[in-house]
DNA sequence: CGCCGAGTTGAACTGAATCAAGAAACGTGG
DNA sequence: CCACGTTTCTTGATTCAGTTCAACTCGGCG
C-alpha cells in the first residue's frame, strides 16, 4: 500500500470523503521522510503541519527545569502533530522527535484551514478528530490523577504491551510521570519469567 | 442578560453564527434549573446534553477505590458536559454535580448531531469547541506530568486565584491531585498575610 | 446551646526520588 | 570486525514529599 493509500485509509476511518473532495484534499499534501532523531517540530516554533506516520515512530515531549517529560508516543499508521500550537498558532511547548527512520505524509496547516473551510466534510473530520485527540488525553489525565506509578505501568501494559516493550525505560518512564529508576524496580516485579 | 443572550454571546465567541442558523439552533434549546447538589449526569449514564451555566457552578469527577477525583470545575458562562461520554456515546465515568443553585441552557444531544450534519458552520463550532477542551486538558495533563503537588496549586492560584478562594479544600485537592490534609499545609506556606 | 462536617495540625509511615556505582548495550572510527 | 567511549539500564542505600491516621478547632445551623 502506498503512502497516500494508507493515509486515506486512515483519514476514512473518521468519515469518508467524496472522491472529488479526497482529489482536492490530497493534491494538497506533501510526502517527506526523515531519520531517527530528527525533529517535526521543535520548541518554540509555530506547528504547520499534520503529520500521519506511513512508517516511523515518534514521541512528543517537552522540557521543563531540564529535564524531559514525554506527553504522547505515536507509531506508523497514526497521525502526528503539536497539536496544541497548531491550534493555536503559538509557539509550540513541544519536541516531536523521530525514534526511527519515517515515512510520512505532511498536511500544511493553511491548506487545511482553507479544506475546512471549503468543505462541509472537511470541517467534520476536523471535529471528529479534534473529539478523539480529547479522549486520548483525558484518559491519560484521569490515569495521572488517581493511579500510583505502579498502576499506570500495568495499565499501560495491559493496554499496549507492544508500546511497552520497544519504548526505552528512559522515554517510557518519563511518560508515566516517574524516574527511570522507579520503572526498572516496577518492572522487575512484573517480570514474566 | 437572558439566558439565551448570554448563552448566544458565548457561542459566538467561537465563531458568529447567521441570524437564521442560531434561529434554528436556539429553538431546539432547553432551559432548566436545578439545586445545589443535584446531579447533571451521574456515573453509567449516557450523556444526552450540553450544559451552558448562566448561573451557577459545577464539579467533574470520578470515583476509583471509594475516592473522588476532580476533573473540572466550571462556572458562570461556561459549557459544561460529561464531554467523553458524549462523543463516544458509552457510558459515562464521571458525575457532574452542581455546586450552587443554576440556571441552565441545555442542548440535546441528538439536536446537536442533527445541526452539525445541517449546517457547516455548526460542524466548525463543534471544531472549534473540541480543539478548546483538549486544550484545556493538555495543559492539565502536562502539569500533573511535571509539577510538584505545591507548584501545581502555586500555578492554579496564580492562574485562577477566584477559583481557589471559593472551592472547598476537599474538592480543590482532589482536583490537584492531593490530599486534603496535604493541601491545608501547603496553603499555610502560601498565606498572603 | 450542642452537634456535625470541614479544616487544621501533629506524628509516624511509605512510595517514589535521589544519589551513587556497576553492568550491559550501542555506535563510531580505526 | 574489534576496541573504546558513551549512553542506557539496573541495583543498592538514603532521603524526602506527600499520605495516613488521629486528635483537635472552628463556624454554622437545628
Amino acid at each position: 500500500m502506498t503512502n497516500l493509500q494508507s493515509f486515506q485509509q486512515a483519514i476514512y476511518k473518521f468519515y469518508p470523503l467524496s472522491p472529488a473532495e479526497w482529489e482536492d484534499f490530497s493534491s494538497k499534501l506533501v510526502l517527506k521522510n526523515y531519520k531517527k532523531g530528527d525533529f517535526l517540530v521543535r520548541e518554540g516554533q509555530v506547528e504547520n503541519f499534520i503529520y500521519f506516520l506511513h512508517k516511523g515512530a515518534t514521541r512528543n515531549y517537552f522540557i521543563r527545569d531540564g529535564k524531559e517529560f514525554t506527553v504522547d508516543f505515536h507509531f506508523e499508521g497514526e497521525m502526528v502533530t503539536a497539536y496544541y500550537s497548531l491550534i493555536t498558532r503559538e509557539p509550540s511547548t513541544t519536541f516531536i522527535e523521530l525514534l526511527e527512520d519515517a515515512d510520512v505524509v505532511a498536511i500544511p496547516f493553511r491548506f487545511l484551514q482553507e479544506f475546512y473551510g471549503k468543505y462541509h466534510h472537511g470541517e467534520r473530520i476536523g471535529r471528529l478528530v479534534a473529539e478523539y485527540q480529547y479522549v486520548r488525553r483525558l484518559k491519560k489525565e484521569m490515569e495521572l490523577l488517581s493511579l500510583t506509578a505502579e498502576e499506570r505501568y500495568v495499565a499501560l501494559l495491559q493496554r499496549n504491551p507492544a508500546l511497552v516493550q520497544q519504548i526505552s525505560v528512559k522515554h517510557l518512564s518519563s511518560f508515566l510521570g516517574i524516574q527511570p529508576e522507579s520503572l526498572s524496580r516496577i518492572r522487575k516485579l512484573h517480570a514474566r519469567n
